[in-house]
DNA sequence: TCGTCACATCAGCCACAGTTGATGGATTTA
DNA sequence: TAAATCCATCAACTGTGGCTGATGTGACGA
């Protein structure tokens, strides 16, 4: 195990930190989830304020605040309030961290099968 | 049902198949699990069978076996008996397909904020 | 200042994923 | 054939994520 997590990387890179596995777990989760995959697919095209998220989705408003809490608590959206509204956005480098880390998943798969036992 | 398979897509190509919404969101929840997080490292280096998993990462053997079922079926998984023993080994094209679909996924969000409402 | 709107949060409930211990099937060995 | 090993599957239990309806909070307008 910690093979995901050994390389402190030299931190001057342009890349976004690397993604600890608690973390790309609680990621992974908050993307497993239909109601939640609608949200960020409604964001993809800009910012919008929850009255408008539970208008296109169709959802009770405590349901979709709870949804999006848990993908601002993974940080995959950011909010801002103006006025009486809070408007939710995308914030692509929680996926991209998530791309990274799934890469180095894959990496790390590439051993030729060999019999054990 | 049915939709999993539904995008013949053009068969000449090398790329894997692309993955429907339902599909990558059985392998973001297959993947958003520590023990299988293990497994799956555990089985980098090479195929290995059951009896031996269950010795290296200390699990029950009905645990393991429920979670290496979730894998298989996911098609993170093959498996293969060889007498008494049941080999596991990883399907690479799975994680591949995954982040190919999370590529998209991001791609879709690359639009410039707007303001709504 | 009071009512309204937009949103967050809470308590209670329910469904389901995951765990545990036991059983069964398949294969090998004595 | 009988015993032992490897593994899958089952029933029962538990914990947790998600849903619902209600309440709380802050901002705005009359």
């Amino acid at each position: 195990m910690a093979g995901l997590r050994t390389a402190r990387s030299s931190s001057a890179l342009c890349e976004p930190a690397p993604l600890q596995a608690d973390e790309a777990r609680l990621l992974l989760r908050a993307l497993a989830d239909p109601i939640r995959l609608q949200v960020i697919e409604a964001l993809g095209d800009g910012e919008r304020c929850v009255c408008d998220l539970t208008g296109e989705l169709g959802l009770a408003q405590s349901k979709l605040s709870f949804h999006l809490k848990v993908l601002k608590d993974t940080g995959l959206l950011a909010d801002r309030q103006s006025g009486r509204w809070v408007y939710y956005r995308l914030q692509p480098d929680a996926l991209e961290r998530l791309r990274a880390w799934l890469a180095d998943l894959a990496a790390s798969c590439t051993a030729p099968a060999q019999p054990c036992c």
